[in-house]
DNA sequence: AAGTGCCTACCGGCCGGTAGGTAGAATATG
DNA sequence: CATATTCTACCTACCGGCCGGTAGGCACTT
């Protein structure tokens, strides 16, 4: 039943927002009375931070495990680039709630997604400090930029639908290339899709 | 007093969320009683469609002011992406409710405010199209490069301080480069920087 | 005397959360 | 094996409080 009420919170607050979503609807979603939500959840703000947790935890894991035995930079951003879309896709609400409902959690919550997400842009902004380095990327703020992939990546959540006509991987590949080309140092971009991923 | 409990509501809405705002919260901020607010306002929601009827009008003209006079497809394209930056760096609270509070809306304001925002991002989709068409940018769907490069650029807001180590200037620049390489045809990159603004 | 721009006082209703009870399954005890 | 006890997972009923919004009044300007 726990799980029951986790994934209709998860879907009351994608499709309504955490503070347009009272404890009742999610009740009602689970066919059990809003007192009931209480055994399993302390407060309507555990139910978030629980979503919360889970989702950037397991983002996480499943970037660290895409990019497990890469060691071309090029390779890793490919392969971080296609998690992370990947990811958002096939979890589209709890990311969409990861992405946008940060303020209904308590500063103690609060900090500590804030902490996990930090931790899981180091490593974009550690592949984009190591490529600048060796001459592969154009030199700008690895922060910046960084922001700017994540950002831009987040973007097919909004609006792919699963059984539209574009498959999660064909949308990833798009990003993918969109994001390699905008890094890589302009007179080398020609070399560089040549030897292609 | 219209303009100060508009300016107040943009604040709070911006810091705390539409539904986590209340209507005594927004007069407080502006030292007068909430019931004075119906006075200029007929509703809460209202107060929300102003502000993004409002942000969308002016970013759509300012968007059409800076492409004024412009034809070459990538000139054409960097005045967007700079215009659009440069307005969500300038204006960050209001572009911030007008992308993230949709849902406060009522179903025809909704209807409204997507209508006007479908135009907007037509007129990039328009520019891509034109370039694909030109061979100057990279053939693929440009509904969807299009979602991307503007979700791309709201990314400044989020994190951007006017008072920080980065001018306006300078963060449209990075996203205009980035933009523009990621849509160029690999093989003609070189000559295209080359050429460049 | 009409209009403007604010005020105080109040409304019904829903909010998150709590108190306390209960049916039935699981477990412990003689 | 039968009985007593505890635990699980829900229920009904209720709380104070704040919500968006309204009624009606009052000072001041036109």
């Amino acid at each position: 039943m726990k799980e029951t009420i986790t994934a209709g919170a998860i879907d009351l607050f994608h499709r309504k927002g955490y503070f347009a979503t009272s404890i009742s609807e999610i009740a009602g979603q689970c066919g059990i009375q809003k007192a009931s939500i209480y055994y399993h959840y302390p407060s309507k703000e555990n139910i978030l931070f629980h979503i919360q947790q889970v989702t950037m935890q397991e983002l996480t894991a499943y970037l660290l495990d895409n990019l497990e035995g890469r060691s071309d930079v090029e390779d890793r951003m490919g392969a971080a680039v296609r998690s992370h879309v990947r990811f958002h896709l096939n979890r589209q609400k709890e990311t969409f709630i990861a992405n946008s409902e940060l303020r209904g959690l308590t500063p103690e919550h609060y900090h500590e997604i804030v902490h996990r997400r930090d931790a899981y842009e180091q490593v974009f902004q550690q592949i984009i400090r190591e490529g600048i380095e060796a001459g592969v990327f154009t030199a700008a703020d690895a922060k910046i930029l960084s922001y700017a992939i994540l950002t831009l990546c987040n973007a097919g959540a909004i609006w792919f639908k699963p059984r539209g006509r574009m498959s999660v991987d064909a949308i990833a590949e798009i990003y993918e290339n969109f994001v390699l080309r905008g890094l890589r140092v302009g007179h080398l971009a020609a070399a560089a899709v040549a030897h292609g991923r």
